[in-house]
DNA sequence: CTTATACAGTGACAAAAGTTACATCTCTTG
DNA sequence: CAAGAGATGTAACTTTTGTCACTGTATAAG
């Protein structure tokens, strides 16, 4: 409980209450799909710790990657198909071991009339997944892939706290929408570089 | 001001009332730019009448088409700005003779919790320029040049309402974020297989 | 009418990325 | 520890896209 105020400082007490009595905390596993292509959202969620991926599913079932959510953060897709009762487009999935908030739709409405640090929060999330849009967008146009993946283990890393990204060639491919060769290439010629050192399931960036 | 009525029928009498009392009428000439990269937005719009580009500017100042706004339709970047008083990160222009209602930003706060029309015309905007977006992540990573040349047309057909395109080859490539030969080459095959008929500056849908 | 100028067509080539086809290598599991 | 599965390395090739260089052509401006 003390957690969720350090993580959201913004909130007001009466909100934060309303959260403690009205949000379900789950605990998930890594791996874990929260939301699916054309599944209807009944609820939201705030993430408490962990990681969330949000991506798309190409024909192939690759998982081409837009953006991460973290603690502190909430799903504009969710909040915005929760708001009205649409079917999502995107899936979500938790990279590591993840807590949540879940928090029922219907309470939304009112929330945003209620609480101002709620609305202004709703607005900033809506704002920060737009601009990530925005950057993911300029990286397919304008970015080749050798841009594409080095600026894909840096954020990885930002994001997993870690200079270590555990993820095999294959995995990587598929967040970019390529193909392994093309990675493992690309990767190779990194480590000549001396910008990587390349491990089993596993690339580390220096 | 019936023709206002007419595009926004979702809004309630006073909310109609108060637009029509503060918001600013303005016309502009095709070619207008209405948002600039950088800059900072002091007010939201509506579009009344005419079409508004939505796109970004490359290195070489190609325009990379983001979206159209069309009339009845909010641009949500600069609701969003607006609301945050940020800076944005795109452009706009007109693309052809544009009417467009000026709102100043200060009233979208008041206008959200006052009225549940607004609030939900907001959050539909947000939620539609997001599934834009989506759509235009997936034609820039899953398709190729003449896939997305197609659409592109396609768009630019049913946006304008007219199935000739009335455009040079190097702006198509530039909204494409391509270059002119590769874009004259994947016209003239499509005009062998007659999918279209090619004109100097405009390119005719079949 | 002539001459710029922007637009379009095209061949040749280069670069980037995807594909195919194997060869190795490194774990895990029985 | 042997076998199999999954992971990685790599060469050869194709496809797609981008670039360069040049030609021709329509249109507008003088």
């Amino acid at each position: 409980m003390e957690d969720i105020k350090a993580l959201f400082p913004q909130f007001e007490t009466e909100l934060m209450n309303e959260i403690i009595a009205n949000g379900v905390i789950k605990n998930l596993p890594a791996g874990e799909v929260l939301m699916r292509t054309g599944q209807f959202i009944k609820s939201t969620m705030l993430i408490l710790e962990g990681n969330v991926k949000v991506f798309r599913e190409n024909e192939d079932g690759g998982e081409f990657l837009m953006y991460y959510l973290q603690p502190g953060e909430a799903c504009a897709i969710s909040i915005i198909c929760a708001a009205k009762t649409e079917a999502s487009r995107v899936m979500a999935k938790t990279t590591e071991e993840t807590t949540v908030l879940m928090i029922p739709l219907q309470l939304l409405d009112r929330w945003m009339l209620d609480y101002k640090s709620w609305y202004h929060f709703v607005l900033s999330t809506y704002r920060n997944r737009f601009d990530e849009l925005l950057v993911l967008i300029d990286q397919v146009a304008f970015r080749n892939m050798d841009e594409r993946l080095l600026s894909y283990l840096e954020r990885h890393a930002k994001v997993h706290n870690s200079s270590i990204i555990s993820l095999s060639h294959q995995q990587i491919a598929d967040e970019l929408n390529s193909s392994r060769e093309v990675i493992s290439r690309l990767l190779k010629k990194m480590e000549q570089r001396h910008m990587v050192i390349l491990h089993r399931n596993a690339v580390e960036l220096i």
